[in-house]
DNA sequence: CGCCGCCTTGATGAGGCTCAACTATTGTGG
DNA sequence: CCACAATAGTTGAGCCTCATCAAGGCGGCG
């Protein structure tokens, strides 16, 4: 087990990958740095996920907690003995895998062909489809433990791009903050057609 | 076994995920469409490569060729009931996907935070990288199977841009064009500067 | 040899970045 | 509990990169 303070990290990239994490409270990020300080922040881990399952000798990101976060760990041997011993798991960590992938493809389409205000519409759709599957029931709101230069540095834009586009999805009546860190979905068909590239805003 | 001629499908995103598929010969793009017919390619598929072997029920995009192509092809149940009779293929395909995993994730750095040269330039390094593990021996040249609207689409570009950045890197001496389609790396470290931004251009 | 599609090159413009100032929020110590 | 500092977020002005629109060149195939 291990607790970890808002900034305190986890590992970094190039690291010797030793460990496997479970998330059991809390929030994370993942990311890569350029040469020159450029971040890209490849993901947000939430309770139930796994990381630093790769095969790779070395971690390929950094990971960093956003609030306090709770993990689980196993020694790298320990966890390829208990997969060696339960064949099943190795299924479902493909499982894992494959939805991973299936989640950096549409990242991929969000990063390389959307619209500054559609790439928000979507991390917004995103987060409510999450904090729905914790809950278990509907939503129309969720948090935001990220800072705005984490949600920029997620989507490809800067801190003023994220807070103008927001400020945008308010004007739309698509979103409410509730609080600096809390969105309310207002109109959430709405979002899912800007997200989705069909709003054809040059019409409205 | 399936042979396909160049811009033929080998199945489209949605459809029922039947069967799984390995390239014997040729070359394939991924690729997804938005509301509005914007394309984000998510990836190049090469002799050696799986195809299809999510988890999901529906395939989560498009498959293309892109020149004459060969494919093998078992059905889902088979490959389900061979992995079932072999588990040490199914340590080997999660290998596989923690491999594209981590392809994905160095795309979303590109297309999130570099610039229009460098994405170029780390194109054309990952192209020579796969040459070289293809024939095993070090290499100066590749071919590009791809149009240049498909190396736009891949990168997050415009096929003008694609061009003209192109044009710059010959003019910097980190290319040549042996032909249209066929790329001679001049000056590889250069061009891994300029894939990694460290090629500090404003100072040139 | 000539047509057609692909590629390149040029001119212009827009979306998002940069730089800067201002405001709101959070945390700290008196 | 309040005052203040420090940090985070917002808003504005100008600029730059890349997209768009348009024209011309090249190559491959009939």
């Amino acid at each position: 087990m291990q607790r970890l303070k808002p900034e305190q990290s986890v590992f970094h990239e190039g690291d010797p990958a030793r460990r496997v994490f479970m998330v059991t409270h809390g929030a994370l990020k993942l990311y890569t740095l350029l040469a020159d300080g450029r971040r890209q922040i490849t993901g947000f881990m939430f309770p139930g996920d796994f990381l630093g399952v790769s095969i790779d000798e070395e971690y390929a990101f950094t990971v960093e907690a956003l609030e306090d976060t709770e993990l689980w760990w196993f020694s790298r041997e320990a966890f390829d003995r208990f997969i060696s011993d339960h064949p099943q798991v190795e299924r479902e960590l493909y499982r894992l895998a494959a939805h991973e992938l299936a989640e950096a493809q549409r990242q991929m389409v969000l990063l390389g062909r959307k619209a500054a205000a559609e790439r928000l519409a979507s991390f917004f759709l995103g987060l409510l489809d999450r904090a729905e599957r914790a809950s278990g029931k509907a939503e129309t709101c969720f948090d935001l433990p990220m800072s705005r230069i984490d949600i920029a540095d997620y989507l490809g834009l800067t801190k003023e791009t994220v807070s103008r586009m927001l400020a945008h999805l308010r004007s739309l009546r698509l979103i409410r903050l509730q609080a600096q860190n809390r969105v309310e979905v207002l109109n959430r068909s709405g979002l899912s057609e800007m997200a989705d590239g069909m709003s054809a805003d040059h019409i409205n």
